[in-house]
DNA sequence: CTGTTAGCGCATTCAC
DNA sequence: GTGAATGCGCTAACAG
């Protein structure tokens, strides 16, 4: 008989209590306007009796429903658990759950996973866009009661504010420290060419590339260690093979260093490596693997602190705000040199 | 003007759609009991107006929030999240929402999040207690009016069936396999022993020591690579060193495989190494390693489904259910063959 | 088929 | 300091 009753609500517990509804729901709420002793007694029963306010019924009152939501490709992805880490933290932080939902990179679930967290009334949405462009998803936003923050990709053309890193920057900023290492045929393996963030990256070791008067040569066929392996003997038989790669992504990276193991070819030495994205076990493979480094968890941490200062901003909403709405935050990134790109003495 | 409005209600929709609030609500629920042509102008209006039926009051009229918490100690940690995202998509699956929170293994923030999700009134919980004998977390739970199922670690002395590998028999059987393999001496490495699952390990690595009268050496003391680089020297400069590392959990492997990498013992010749635990890149580095690697999505994924199955059978509580609740699920683990421990040729 | 109405649990007036 | 009454948005009886 323990488990499975109805929980009990605020006029059980004042019944109980002796007292009325009112004053329960003031203990509750923090205990003003209560004598010290009634205060003491009401919480006993509260307690005897297991209560917890009722949030749905809160809610309806109008207040918030202090869940924020957040949409992400994948919540096994260490970069966007991490993110989640970090958006929880500030959300419990503002006394908030954070509820999150994967899309799997697909616009539609994206969508219905929209719907169903609006209709349940979130205090506002991260989301990681399946589709930058998708009108479907501006359509969806704009209409929106709550606020939102995109993270990791913008939507474009559209008055979400968005947190990311700054792909471009970083990739050139990579491009460019191989270009310094002496490489001169440093190609490009993108990966899947669909996400923003990979655009952006393209867009900058192509930059670094022109700049450097070197020809860009980008192969986006990688998209397993089959096709990688495929991948590099082309180039390494070919006319002019290459003596350097930039990797896109995290699995593209792992992908083209297990190959080079395979095929025996010296990192750096015949071959350097770098990748876009850290992941854990970087630094102890061998060589250790030099990457571009992203924010990850601060990714996550500004763009709900970004959320939160909307909300708390709209309650004391008697002036027009600070009008610091920021559109577009860009994170650095930063170049963790190892040893695949050339840096680091083989030896340690 | 297009953002920040209250959302529609039903009246208002009614109103605009010059029918009565049932009607409108009929169709929000699937349109039984509608005539065709009704239906579609009050769908028409709806989409107009982008109304979506706040949950809060659904709740309120005694239905399920169709929502389920998690607690688990961390988001980020890969194990975590990718029952996480298991856990998720059975939700998804059933219409439910996934609530998200990090109790960083501290009882008293788990004891917290419990709370708050209570108050939240989600269906059910999947909590990994992070402390399984708390007497204050078995209160809790035993007064709850929603089920709940605990993973990877199980709540002493209660009714909450659990979802974990078989932690005992994985050691146990990781444990014979280097005795197998005919090391001699076979140390284990805990890192920190406060949770349940390692000291099941513990209790595996000790039984199969014991059967084959081997002397069991634990090494507690490993917490970070300082202290396995101290451990394993003085391990190797002490008087009988071993020739067989078991770690039982993921960074002590990774640590202990540092740390032979850096004193330059070759594995698994001088050193055999087994881990508990798969990670990530176990077969990328060099040599490969070998571990004992438990069902992970699995675990998500069941603990999830036995939920979702009490649930539901608590909804058609016409009888008193089969019967079948079971108390405790058992997940067998599978020992991953790789280098480290003397299987495959150091070659490939 | 469709509309009217009551009440879910709570916070919030407004009286006392 | 305290309590009785009201209504948030919705669904489920119950009329019509």
């Amino acid at each position: 008989m323990k488990k499975r009753g109805t929980p009990p609500t605020v006029s059980e517990v004042a019944r109980a209590a002796g007292v009325g509804t009112t004053t329960v729901s003031r203990v509750i709420n923090g205990g003003d306007r209560v004598s010290p002793k009634t205060l003491e007694h009401v919480q006993r029963v509260i307690d005897a009796m297991g209560y917890r306010p009722n949030q749905a019924a809160r809610v309806l009152k109008g207040h918030r429903t202090k869940t924020i939501g957040l949409v992400i490709p994948s919540i096994a992805d260490p970069f966007f658990s991490s993110c989640a880490e970090a958006a929880q933290a500030v959300a419990q932080a503002n006394d908030s759950l954070l509820i999150v939902t994967a899309s799997h990179n697909d616009p539609h679930s994206e969508l219905e996973n929209l719907n169903i967290l609006i209709s349940h009334r979130v205090d506002g949405l991260i989301v990681a866009p399946a589709n930058s462009q998708s009108e479907a998803l501006q359509d969806l936003l704009r209409r929106l009661s709550v606020p939102v923050i995109a993270v990791d990709r913008p939507v474009a053309d559209s008055l979400v504010p968005a947190v990311l890193s700054d792909n471009f920057k970083g990739a050139r900023f990579a491009t460019q420290h191989l270009i310094d290492h002496g490489y001169k045929r440093i190609v490009c393996l993108t990966g899947e060419t669909t996400l923003f963030t990979i655009h952006e990256r393209m867009r900058g070791y192509r930059a670094a590339m022109e700049a450097a008067g070197m020809p860009a040569t980008l192969n986006t066929s990688v998209k397993d260690y089959r096709s990688a392996e495929y991948a590099i003997q082309s180039m390494l038989s070919g006319p002019n093979p290459p003596d350097a790669i930039f990797t896109l992504k995290n699995s593209t990276t792992i992908y083209a260093f297990e190959v080079l193991l395979k095929l025996n070819v010296p990192i750096p030495k015949a071959m350097a490596l770098l990748g876009f994205d850290d992941f854990e076990l970087a630094s102890t493979v061998r060589p250790s693997i030099s990457v571009i480094q992203q924010p990850v968890e601060e990714i996550g941490r500004v763009a709900a602190e970004l959320l939160f200062e909307q909300l708390l901003g709209k309650r004391g909403a008697h002036a027009p705000q600070k009008a610091k709405r920021p559109r577009m935050v860009t994170l650095e990134t930063r170049l963790i040199q190892r040893s695949s790109c050339g840096c680091t003495p083989a030896g340690s």
